[in-house]
DNA sequence: GTTTCCCATGTGATTTTATAACATTACAAA
DNA sequence: TTTGTAATGTTATAAAATCACATGGGAAAC
């Protein structure tokens, strides 16, 4: 609602870095959560969606607990297997990922299709982007053939500075 | 209390998830850092060669806690920072790495240059085993430069099943 | 050779992250 | 409506990591 053209400028985080009409991002997250999971006959309860929800409006990697502090508030279970359980659920249907490196968790870029999703991950701000990986799972698996090991999903977080703080570097 | 119950902490474990000549690992490996430290002026002090001495004596990935009960054990401090800060060193001169998937820290399989490590991880019985991954800094380098972002460094981390344990599902 | 300083170590306490275990509730299908 | 299964709620505890501060040891300055 309320379309009021780009209101771009109003810092929900990033989202490869970049600004970005930040609007949409949580309605069409949930949208798609919604048909998908409809669609695979997975239960998208209100937890789940909260959850999501809150990462999505985010656009950056949260902690278990201070997702359960939202959900506290909005009258959800407060104890930590609520959040867990509903980030868990988030994460193995693709939803979300879990940045290992950060302990935290942020909302998929691109939930349609499965993938190898590969982070970078602002040293200074925390700040989390995710990039598409194509040839990254290529690379692996050459290795993987030559050992036998089957690889069945994998994980790139690269740790550095964004540009944003790279900018506040050097001003 | 003090822990021999974690499966990470039995058997000497895989390299590469093949068999080898082990002996030569601890020595060797020790040697090395030895001379790494000598040439960059870095202390390698007790409680760093007796924790690089334990990761290279298993092949696999330990926990902090796991090695912390080794220390113990050993007459060093028991209290988890000796741990971890044995650790730290170790990682932030890259004589090991950190597993973020486990928690756990894995002794590096050629230290003598940088690199960007790709891990296999068994889902089954926590073995590792770290791969060149030549590329994969490249392909990231290339999503980095789009958006700005600088990359300083970042892992790979691959979840799936080694030969072993692939082996015994089908016996 | 002693002093000085810095880095490393030792220790207790605490914080943060995550899971175990079990009771209760909601939901869909029989 | 019954029944089985999946989801939620709650208590308790485990596992991982850090804080804060005291002590010790070695290299270099004096």
């Amino acid at each position: 609602m309320t379309s009021e053209s780009s209101k771009i400028n109003s810092a929900p985080g990033p989202l490869g870095f970049g600004q970005h009409d930040h609007s949409a991002c949580v309605s069409d997250g949930l949208a798609a959560a919604e048909t998908r999971c409809a669609a695979e006959g997975l239960r998208f309860t209100a937890v789940r969606r909260k959850v999501l929800e809150l990462l999505l409006q985010n656009h950056r990697a949260l902690g278990a607990y201070a997702i359960l502090d939202k959900l506290r508030e909005d009258g959800f279970g407060s104890q930590p297997p609520v959040a867990y359980r509903a980030l868990d659920f988030l994460v193995t249907n693709g939803l979300a990922h879990k940045i290992e490196r950060l302990n935290a968790f942020i909302a998929c870029v691109h939930p349609s299709h499965s993938h190898t999703p590969a982070f970078m991950i602002c040293r200074l701000c925390d700040a989390v982007a995710e990039a598409q990986s194509p040839t990254v799972g290529g690379v692996l698996s050459d290795a993987a053939r030559t050992t036998g090991f089957r690889i069945e999903r994998a994980v790139v977080e690269a740790e550095g500075v964004c540009p944003v703080c790279e900018e506040k570097t050097y001003t």
